[in-house]
DNA sequence: ACTTTATCTGTAACCGGTTACACACAGAGG
DNA sequence: CCTCTGTGTGTAACCGGTTACAGATAAAGT
């Protein structure tokens, strides 16, 4: 490994002199920041992060905690933080915490004692007391909250603007697909069309569901087909569920959208190569991201007047399961 | 922050014997190392990983570079790495390459700056010469190579299986979509395609993409369809095309698998929800991640006779795209 | 009783950077 | 001519750990 000496030696100075260079700050002479950059280049020089950060006390790294990559929704968050992140010059260190409280502190604690400099967080236990005392910059990621800054989209009013959709378009007997009892937004959309619903003049039944995964997603599409086979509308609690939902209609025969409309949520990317295309309610998962990677920067660079909270807007996709009017 | 010399001061010991309790080695008496452990965790001490890490020249991070995360395949590849790795003690350090040599680059020197045990790295400039100055343990996944221990499943195997499986259920024009050509498993495939159809009493026809791209996909599928109406044979270059390519056929009144037959690549975890259910050659992504990081996580061990290669199996998913024999 | 060995603990050097401080020198201002 | 200021450079302390080495004590062997 070539280090801050073999350069100082090779260019004939001492380290504090090729560390100027480097840093590009104090005095140095035209001719001598010449011989620096020649020798840093003859013998491939890059500095040693791990060296900087520990003097520095902070390192060039973000942590980023999300539930599971695997879900296709977290992917797009994760890659509008890396866009945004990377241009800045953060790296990510990364961690899938399987909403496991474990697993979650797990990762904190190697986050800490990496030197991270900020810490984006998409889970569910940011109440809990190893956030208290922390003292690095946190951004809540798909998640509201009082205490922290944070991105999300309007779950609540996603969910109404799902239900208000099916309601609109003709439905009577619509089913809602109730997401994870221990997944803040799902239960925030449940409620957004809970309210809808109620104060319509429609029948509705809830289907309760424990998970988002691929793997389970069939099994509550059959479960929903066998409990309330005359539905007309379902508000699925996320896009693969809707999917699921929508293959499982064809399967048993019904026309979609005539015989039963299907909403999704998140638009995810493959929501527009279902056949039909699924209709959903869109969150701009690469945007919120990218703005959750820019609320971090700002704040780790102590900006004045950082905003707490972003929200963004939730978007009707108009798609093929539900009709037109 | 508190530091060893806190718990140094705390424990009314040196910090040497602090040291020697956390990593137990070297002799320590029973009840000095009782103070010590009430000490860290009366202040809730965890060692600075940075400081380890300058000293012991290594880190606990591993690198790991995929193309693009948002292709539904490299998810299943990170979380394989992830799972292993982090139940070994290592923690992931991760860059999206997009193909792109400046980005590779890029993250190769962070990798090494933050000096990082190991990578595992998905993509295709293996043979830049960043990597042979490189003296890092290297584990190249998804990709064969004949200079680094590899992780990768059979692509040209795949290729055949998937022209044999149509060419046996009946296709007889079949048409072989091309994937993107810098992209080395998509051309193994291709070329594994065209050995089985070349030697079979099948028509066949070719059509060239440059992308796996969500956004492309319904493109290509058009343009297939536009190109060669009469076929009745598909091989998708991998599963988003082809449930692209289903929904294209059942847009254009194709009965599937009747009219036409189609057989993707990957089994990315939609292909189960596509609808109908999309035949395909599976690759186990999940498991090669994981093997991918016991690979390198036994190379950086040390441990003799250590394999250079692992080729997995790939296998046939029948599942409704194609007709039952 | 004297050496040897095992156990226990502390001091200080080291990892590779950054930076406070000291010092040298040149040109400007009085 | 002397001081002052701005510029350029080096020395050494420091970040928070790990570990080589030395010194102390007690038990064991001769």
């Amino acid at each position: 490994m070539v280090t801050i000496k073999d350069v100082a030696r090779e260019a004939g100075v001492s380290v504090a002199t090729v560390s100027r260079v480097l840093n590009d700050n104090g005095y140095v002479g035209a001719d001598t920041r010449k011989k620096v950059m020649e020798a840093i280049a003859e013998l491939n020089y890059s500095p040693n992060e791990v060296a900087r950060s520990l003097y520095k006390r902070e390192s060039r790294l973000i942590g980023l905690l999300l539930p599971d990559i695997t879900n296709p929704f977290f992917p797009q968050l994760a890659r509008g933080v890396e866009d945004e992140l990377s241009q800045a010059g953060y790296r990510l260190l990364l961690g899938n915490s399987d909403e496991n409280i474990q697993k979650e502190l797990d990762y904190i604690q190697t986050f800490v004692q990496n030197n991270v400099v900020g810490i984006i967080t998409a889970t569910n236990h940011v109440d809990y007391k190893i956030y208290e005392a922390l003292d690095l910059p946190l951004v809540l990621l798909d998640r509201a909250s009082e205490n922290y800054p944070a991105v999300f989209a309007d779950g609540r009013e996603g969910g109404r603007l799902a239900a208000k959709t099916l309601i609109e378009k003709g439905s009577k007997r619509i089913t809602l697909v109730k997401g994870p009892a221990n997944i803040k937004p799902a239960q925030d959309r449940f409620q957004g069309a809970i309210e809808e619903l109620s104060q319509a003049d429609v029948d509705f039944s809830v289907l309760s569901t424990t998970s988002y995964s691929f793997e389970e997603a069939q099994g509550w599409a059959e479960e929903l087909f066998d409990k309330f086979s005359d539905t007309d509308g379902v508000i699925a609690s996320n896009d693969i569920v809707g999917i699921a939902i929508v293959h499982e209609a064809l399967e048993r025969g019904k026309r979609i959208p005539d015989d039963v409309q299907i909403i999704g949520y998140d638009d995810i990317p493959q929501s527009r190569l279902s056949y039909p295309t699924l209709s959903t309610i869109r969150q701009p998962a690469y945007e919120m991201g990218r703005e959750a990677a820019k609320l971090l920067i700002r704040t780790i660079k102590k900006e004045p007047g950082v905003e707490q909270t972003i929200q963004m807007p939730v978007e009707l996709v108009e798609r093929k399961t539900t009709r037109k009017d």
